[in-house]
DNA sequence: GGCGCAATGAGACAACCGTCACGTCGCGGC
DNA sequence: GCCGCGACGTGACGGTTGTCTCATTGCGCC
């Protein structure tokens, strides 16, 4: 695709004139990363933003002791670090490619030139930041009140009404992730992500289909058991 | 303190005219709450921002079990509730004043004229909100990744160096919470609090010296221990 | 000075979860 | 088709923590 036309779509740039897409355009680089690529770590200096062009770009934190925490996920149209270009401070956390992902990259100088002269992208950040804060409010809330089963029941409840196909049986996803991967999303070990997924599974509100796809007959009793209080320990 | 004098100190408002700050002084209304008082809960619609003068209110999510996770906390000079002012959605959390304080409250009408008027503002709320973010992405990786008494030992290695008094023994604190503040601020259990606040002052990092009050005879000991991997079992 | 209530300390107990260890499965490459 | 390796399932085990319960302390207020 035209780095331009791409750029067009994006609701960062799309107040843009064209001249100045057109030299942003010129100005970034496109290209196709590997999955597991490392874009940036936690504590380097910015160099740039990235946009997700096509793929699925991940951004966490790590321990010490080598678990992962997974703060958001962006998927194409979505751009990554904009907070540090914007507060001149370091990347608050580590990004990589968790499939193969076409990405361009901004170079710091030429967004914040962009950023200068054209106010109205100060509006796009904050929407943007917002949605960020209220995403991270979740994650938080999540993982100081609910035990694993049900950050797992409420990752797949979301996961199947943003992207999951309607059967009579129910609804059917397919999760492109491992259960490695899924882990990190949850902030938990992989032993107990394939543990709780048992778990969903003998309660029947999810059922394997094959490898890394799942039926769920019904997603609002789904949810309900993502909710804390309604702990598992009967039955 | 004279309402738009007090603006003029907020970060947020500090690019103003004289005019628009004392027609946003006029339709303010700045009123001291008692300790305890609930400014507003989650999922409510958004009335209007809140400005701390004095005093102390914390941001936070409750499970139904009646747990609390504390977001953040803000103290005098700092706004409250401009993240569902400027994207239009509900409060993502509660709001509830620790002690007692003076707060101004700003309509939201009139904060969205000001809004419109002034694009200047739109700067001023995307590096509050960046502030905002990274201290999220600070609470989530503590979550995440650290126990009980690691969290504790972080957040009172924090305060002692925002708050503390250097002695020829240490830094001493005066921590103007309960036990049951502390859980909240840490997401867990009083009890637990309790407990942790033993095995720190057993390991020495800390020494109880009154009431609410604590010495903290090397801050960096006591940081060092806030790292996970370095679990509390041995000794 | 005593009363009352909130704050704190402490013990018991079970659930939850991270970790280690090991076995199995499945898929791609040769 | 076999081999190898990564992904997955499972059991055991111990540490951590939430919850319940009750004793104790301390402070404010009459």
């Amino acid at each position: 695709m035209e780095t331009s036309s791409l750029l067009r779509q994006i609701p960062l740039f799309a107040a843009f004139g064209d001249d100045a897409l057109t030299r942003l355009a010129a100005r970034s680089v496109a290209r196709t990363y590997a999955a597991g690529h490392v874009l940036f770590t936690t504590g380097e200096i910015c160099r740039g933003l990235y946009i997700v062009e096509s793929g699925r770009v991940r951004i966490f934190r790590t321990s010490p002791a080598g678990r992962e925490q997974v703060l958001h996920t962006e998927g194409p149209g979505k751009a990554v670090a904009e907070l540090p270009l914007i507060d001149g401070g370091p990347y608050p956390a580590s990004a990589m490619t968790d499939v193969e992902s076409r990405l361009v990259f901004v170079p710091r100088a030429e967004f914040e030139a962009l950023y200068r002269d054209n106010p109205d992208v100060a509006v796009a950040i904050v929407h943007e930041l917002g949605r960020r804060l209220r995403h991270l409010v979740h994650v938080t809330e999540t993982l100081a009140f609910r035990d694993v089963a049900a950050r797992l029941a409420l990752f797949l409840a979301d996961y199947a009404e943003r992207s999951g196909q309607q059967t009579d049986q129910g609804v059917e996803i397919t999760l492109n992730r491992t259960h490695e991967e899924l882990s990190f999303e949850l902030g938990t070990a992989r032993e107990s992500v394939s543990r709780a997924l048992k778990q969903l599974t003998q309660k029947g509100v999810i059922e394997p289909l094959a490898r890394k796809r799942i039926r769920i007959p019904d997603v609002g009793r789904l949810r309900t058991l993502s909710r804390p209080g309604e702990r598992a320990n009967y039955e």
